[in-house]
DNA sequence: ACCATAACTTGAACGCGTTCAAGTTATGTG
DNA sequence: CACATAACTTGAACGCGTTCAAGTTATGGT
């Protein structure tokens, strides 16, 4: 809200006239909290740690970070690199839907796994709807839209031949459902989180096999009533 | 986790050689703590204030209350009530599936209405697995049963004909559905969230059409493959 | 009636996230 | 080179949720 935090919040993309040991600050505190969330878990971090681990006064972790809570969206973009990095190898070995659905949701997983027992803990932060953090958020627009483009590679790459209208909102839809499985994901508390990986595993074949069905002329109404649902649902915010 | 902890937990049952003025002052506390909330909001009620507004010390809140979040269950079991005696007018009036999921879906809204304010501020609350205040933790089962109970009645009550395997399992999913609701909910922030009221509207048909449809002899391999993975899933914990 | 014990109540104190007025350091300009 | 200004850094202080040792009050057994 003030000055300072709006000119510390512009860090995020560096800018042409930056000086260097600003971001170098911001790195070091941001790769120190890190480190110790997954050494303690995220409750159990202080500021103060973090501070103090970072070699830095309190008052400086607040410059370029608004909260603690804040940290966290850097821990979100490594994730979503290192998703859209595993996913690629995925999409480049087959043209199958349902195997580059299956390949991406499971890369997902692989990618969160080391995190598990404390992406709980924060994962009430993305929650709240007020919260920045939420993946339905204004601020996390940039995460969504890259996150939603990797399931539009899965729909684009394939060889399944589906409905034009379909095609056009099947990426955000399975970017829903996706959200949905880190929903049960985080609730799992099952060895390995094996459950989730059942879940993916029953739930590709039944959106191939309907993802396929969308271009029978006997379901076209159907599928209108369901569009047409999803676009009325959309409108006004 | 202490003795006296332990003991105040007890309260939420009321047993038979119960001091009356505990439950009294314990009442005093949850309908000043609710007051302030809908008052103030949940983040700007501090328990300095709940405990001054009822006239007691801070440590005796948490003499009947763990937390701070806690007193949010007393919002929950209230509500729950009024969702209950809300829907059993609907239901008495009409057996037609669709008529009965429908109004209980917006009567379910309709309870909630007041609060939508605040209930997105404590709705992370809800949304940590761990937390008790979580839909599906232990500690929530009996509103949950209470909730899923209510589907119950829909299905149970109405003239719809469904597969017998999907009648066991179709309350549960409803409940899941209707917190599937409950979620746009709290992000809908169209004027009276009528976003959500035609999402119910919209997807009740839907919902209607399928259920028909699973009575169905050429639908009974892929109604059976569904049940199948809910249960797989379902599976260990 | 008496007292041991459980039920209840108190408020100071702790550690936390966060703020901010005051400092220090680097940069671009004359 | 000097100096005004923006960038950065500091740590004490604030209000919060929560804890707990110490009190007070009511109850059941004798």
């Amino acid at each position: 809200m003030t000055n300072v935090t709006t000119a510390a919040a512009d860090h995020g993309s560096p800018g042409p006239a930056r000086r260097a040991r600003g971001e170098q600050t911001r790195q070091l505190i941001l790769e120190t909290a890190l480190r110790l969330f997954r050494e303690r878990g995220y409750a159990e971090t202080t500021m103060r740690a973090i501070a103090k681990e970072a070699g830095v006064a309190v008052g400086n972790a607040y410059y370029y970070f608004d909260s603690k809570e804040h940290l966290i969206q850097g821990f979100y973009d490594r994730n979503q690199h290192e998703h859209r990095a595993a996913s690629a190898e995925i999409l480049a070995a087959s043209t199958d839907f349902a195997a580059r659905l299956r390949g991406v949701l499971h890369a997902g997983i692989d990618v969160n796994e080391p995190y598990h027992s404390f992406a709980a803990t924060f994962f009430k932060s993305a929650a709240e709807p007020s919260s920045p953090l939420s993946p339905f958020s204004r601020e996390s627009s940039p995460a969504r839209d890259a996150s939603i483009a990797i399931f539009r590679d899965v729909i684009e790459g394939s060889s399944a031949k589906l409905d034009p209208e379909l095609r056009k909102e099947l990426p955000e839809l399975l970017w829903l459902g996706w959200m949905g499985v880190i929903l049960f994901w985080v609730h799992d508390k099952s060895p390995g989180q094996r459950r989730t990986r059942r879940l993916i595993d029953g739930t590709v074949p039944l959106i191939d096999r309907l993802v396929g069905l969308s271009r029978l002329r006997v379901l076209r109404p159907a599928l209108r009533q369901i569009l047409a649902l999803i676009e009325s649902v959309r409108r006004d915010d």
